[in-house]
RNA sequence: GCCCCGAUAGUUCAGUGGAUAGAACGAGCGCCUCCUAAGCGCUAGACAUAGGUUCGAUUCCUAUUCGGGGCGCCA
């Protein structure tokens, strides 16, 4: 039983007719009043009374047990005093005994999960703002994961389409076209397509030969995009973002599955040839009902098929695949999108996939932009950020190797980023500020990193052996510690909620409050240098507990836990 | 024009249908013979506007304003 059921048993033990979604569960404003509280305005509602009267009514009823200590009244509030030894031991012997698994609610367990995010333009370097797609959808897999799914990652390749066609245009007209090269030959060829149609015409021509079978013309399309995929994947494998399987869009291109799509699109009567012999998907068939985004074309007049019917055959693919989550991380402006796709699978009996949306990552001078070379590139933000953590590694521990200076340096550098990206809730737009980043001080990834730097600190300088586990002399004495304590039993509710609404935010913000509080007990309570033995030994319990939920936590969020920095 | 998202201190972000809305940066003052000062303490500062639902709204609903995104042959 956690700790909220033994509230709700106390409540139940003296109103009967309470349901558990009657009692909320909350945090007085002060530990002095208690420490869990419990408003009772539902319930008094139903019981027809007073508030106040039910608390009352309520405290005189309680039976203290071996949990909760006393109950009182402050209003229409009741407020619990917990036993805090036994709470508190049961919380870190929780902790300790499940390790790395600690705060899954294995609600996943025997279930797949397939997600597919960042799937940018192989066209350039990666800025943030892909940035946050790719650290959203990392860090989505890693929760689910510790919530027992098996996590399948997919990047769906655009190796397809006019900026590729154009892009392959210009790569053969270039000796040697390097990862350095690709933005401004993909900037140069989209100009050149809109001053020359000539040339826009051979991109649709090359499109056509590939769509058509052409192993020569699909191998140049491969080696454009291969060349393109390694340098991106390069910058996201240094924030820690992996992928296990990479669907190309060239492969679903003439795939025979879509005629099941289209059948059931036809038996709608949505699926029609326009004036133009485009074609035309009629969305208002499907129950679309907009005026505007009713129309989704399939086909161009020329018979060429449009980035819809690969993705309507990918959409299937992965379906049939057989995972019982299907996720996929998508910027806002795929909305309407993703919804005309989804009303195109539903009528082919198709379950769309389920999608999780970000907004954009604002600059401080406006949006970003990469023609106008307004950007910030993942890999120049690490770069800088990593030589700034080298200086002030290298200054603190001069007598450390270099390599580990810089693998420091490394890992401080991504936390940066990524609790600055991952500590905003998706659907806000972010402002980035570059210097607030770099600075590594307050509220940021580093700060964090430098909580558990601390535990381990002190870890490491400890003689003595500590125990497994809390023993009977597991004694809570200050409020500084039963706050730490508190923090650390709320882990798995946080996980629980993070995982069911698919956003990581919360928990982001988790380990900045964890840290904030294990920092004043580091402040305020001495744990090698405590009054007594059994202090130290439950204090040194606490450390390794919080290393272990800190480290859980940041693991979630693709941060290292460095030994020292 | 229509649709979707957002709006909390000077700035960047948390948070909640209920007790006194939290941090950080920036500003000011203080703290390293003391487990790492990437730290800590103190001072000043906010729920866009107007209605509504509710015992109670910053939170839910509606409108307005502002910002972001989108609206048939780009992916």
């Amino acid at each position: 039983m956690n700790l909220s059921e033994r509230i709700s048993q106390a409540v139940f033990t003296c109103f009967p007719e309470a349901e558990a979604s009657d009692i909320v569960i909350a945090e007085p404003p002060s530990l002095d009043l208690g420490d869990v509280a419990v408003p009772l305005f539902t319930l008094a509602k139903k019981r027809r009374t007073a508030p106040h009267a039910l608390a009352q009514e309520l405290v005189e009823a309680f039976v203290p047990n071996d949990y909760i200590m006393s109950a009182a009244a402050a209003g229409p509030y009741i407020n619990f005093k917990l036993n805090r030894d036994r709470v508190g031991a049961e919380t870190v012997a929780a902790v300790l005994d499940t390790g790395a698994h600690w705060g899954g609610g294995n609600t996943g367990a025997g279930k797949k999960v397939l997600i597919e995010h960042t799937s940018i333009n192989p066209n350039a370097s990666p800025h943030v703002g892909r940035g946050r797609c790719a650290m959203i959808g990392d860090s989505l897999a890693r929760l689910l994961q510790l919530e027992g799914y098996d996590v399948e990652v997919h990047y769906y390749v655009n190796d397809m389409g006019r900026q590729i066609g154009l892009l392959v245009l210009i790569a053969d007209e270039i000796e040697h076209l390097s990862f350095d090269q690709i933005l401004n030959a993909y900037v140069e060829a989209n100009q050149r397509a809109e001053a020359d149609p000539q040339f826009a015409e051979q991109g649709y021509a090359l499109l056509a030969r590939i769509e058509s079978g052409d192993p020569k013309i699909r191998d140049k399309f491969h080696a454009v995009t291969d060349l393109c995929l390694e340098g991106q994947l390069a910058v996201l494998e240094r924030l820690g973002v992996s992928y296990d399987v990479f669907d190309r869009e060239s492969q679903y291109v003439n795939d025979p599955r879509l005629e099941r799509i289209e059948n059931a699109l036809l038996d709608a009567g949505a699926l029609f040839t326009d004036d133009d012999g485009r074609r035309v998907v009629d969305l208002s068939k499907l129950g679309y009902q907009a005026d505007e985004g009713r129309y989704f074309v399939l086909r161009r007049a020329n018979g060429s098929s449009m980035y819809g019917c690969r993705d309507l055959v990918y959409s299937l693919d992965k379906h049939e695949q057989g995972a019982e989550l299907n996720l996929m991380v998508l910027g806002e402006d795929h909305k309407l999108y993703a919804q005309q796709l989804a009303l195109m699978l539903e009528a082919a009996d198709i379950s769309a996939p389920e999608v999780v949306y970000y907004s954009y990552i604002l600059l401080k001078d406006g949006k970003m932009s990469t023609r106008q070379g307004k950007v910030v590139l993942l890999a120049d933000f690490l770069d800088q950020a990593a030589a700034l953590a080298r200086e002030r590694v290298s200054e603190q521990f001069p007598e450390m190797p270099a390599e580990e200076h810089a693998a420091i340096a490394e890992q401080v550098a991504v936390s940066a980023i990524r609790f600055a990206v991952l500590r905003v809730k998706s659907t806000k737009n972010v402002t980035f500020d570059m210097e607030a980043a770099l600075s590594f001080q307050g509220d940021t990834g580093p700060y964090i990193q430098y909580s558990c730097a601390r535990i381990r600190s002190i870890l490491r300088k400890n003689q003595n052996a500590i125990p497994d586990t809390p023993g009977d002399d597991f004694r809570v004495q200050t409020d500084t510690e039963w706050a730490l304590l508190l923090k650390l039993a709320a882990f798995p509710s946080v996980i629980a909620d993070a995982a069911a609404h698919r956003i990581c935010s919360p928990v982001a913000n988790f380990a900045l409050e964890l840290a904030r509080t294990f920092t004043t007990f580091y402040h305020e309570c001495p744990v090698l240098g405590a009054e007594d033995a059994a202090t130290t030994d439950m204090r040194l319990l606490l450390c390794r507990a919080t290393l272990q939920t800190l480290g859980n936590a940041l693991h979630i969020l693709g941060i290292e836990t460095p030994e020292r920095m």
